[in-house]
DNA sequence: GTCTATACCTGGATAGAC
DNA sequence: GTCTATCCAGGTATAGAC
């Protein structure tokens, strides 16, 4: 059956949020499955694959996302957008375009073409969004919509970079800890209060009581 | 003599910004430098002091520009600031905050300490920029200078890590090249609009006649 | 300060049995 | 589909001569 190789994506997709792409090997994930790494090898013959297994199962939730909720205002779905992030944020968890656009150079044709899929998809959504919530005078802002898709999705990436590591410093040592949240709002609640949101960081649910992760985990 | 203690340092740097730090090893340097291994195990004795080595000369350089351009208005030092990120996205390199900040996790505690401190310099030197250049009316924004500063800083370490990205795609294949150039200049645009600028990337001089990186080269 | 040589390990990948 | 066993490349690091 597939659900090992479902379980080896999913495992994948956390250790390239936690570690990077370079940094992680078949033994992190043998070991927590307690397969040995050639039934890795069986279900993904490289680790390139493996890696753009795990971009075509978060652009396949994007898409899940966007069919399902087509109907929902272009704002809502930017809360949700920032609803992932957040909860993102409390795991000292980044996003995939933050954890792998660095490593770039060090890919492969089959990999940069799925991590450059992934960039262009998400900030096509947002810019739908934008565009739809500006039209509907939900949010507001100058320029074109494409264009500060790219700031959002921009601010997003960096908040989760930079709020892992300062929120990770506590008295004398650091921790992997959600200490990090404040840098997270405050820097969120800025880009919010520039799109004119009538909502904040701080009105969104605490890391949901699990399951709904899987609704919509995408980013 | 220390020369080549320099030149490794400089190549790791560029290393770091190309492909990562856990993607570069010894043998890149010692390549180029044409010695061995054995030469720079002499000058670093292990991979993560010579990943401290190479945040500490960043922070040096931004000391020293602090120290040189006291007197300078805040919104000129901002101008050099994002003179550097463009020269950097013209050479399709990224900054040490975001090639470092997503393999935080894979460092150990002396390497991490300094990404911390990196990250905190380049942001209370920003903040303090901004804030004397809203005193002195060059810049208009909402909020606290120090948030706005994680604000631009988060801007720019994106920008750099998307157009590179999405600058390496042509026709059918990519290239690193200076494509990207039109993602970065659309998004710092936004952002100096925003900061209420009086000038846009495109008033900048393009890839500075050599030598100028030397001078305030960090980021 | 740089060399040769090498130890030691880890990581990706393969062959072939079950 | 998963196993055992193994290959091979590459990476960090060390020892000791020069």
């Amino acid at each position: 059956m597939n659900a090992t190789r479902e379980h080896i994506v999913r495992l994948a997709d956390a250790l390239i949020r936690q570690r990077g792409f370079n940094a992680f090997s078949y033994a992190d994930i043998a070991a927590v499955l307690d397969i040995r790494n050639a039934a890795i090898h069986y279900h993904f013959a490289t680790k390139s694959l493996l890696g753009q297994a795990v971009i075509e199962e978060e652009l396949r939730r994007l898409e899940d996302y966007r069919n399902a909720h087509s109907k929902l205002g272009g704002d809502m779905q930017v809360r949700h957008l920032v609803e992932i992030f957040y909860h993102n944020s409390q795991r000292s968890a980044v996003c995939l375009m933050g954890a792998l656009t660095p490593e770039f150079a060090t890919f492969d044709a089959g990999m940069q073409t799925m991590v450059l899929r992934l960039c262009i998809a998400i900030r096509e959504w947002v810019g739908d969004c934008l565009e739809e919530a500006r039209n509907a005078g939900h949010l507001r802002f100058a320029g074109s919509a494409k264009d500060r898709a790219a700031l959002v999705v921009s601010t997003l990436l960096s908040s989760l970079l930079l709020s892992r590591v300062e929120g990770a410093l506590t008295d004398g040592g650091w921790e992997p800890q959600a200490a990090g949240a404040g840098l997270f709002r405050r820097m969120i609640d800025q880009l919010l209060e520039d799109l004119g949101a009538g909502w904040r960081v701080g009105d969104l649910p605490a890391a949901g009581p699990a399951g709904k992760e899987e609704l919509y985990s995408f980013t």
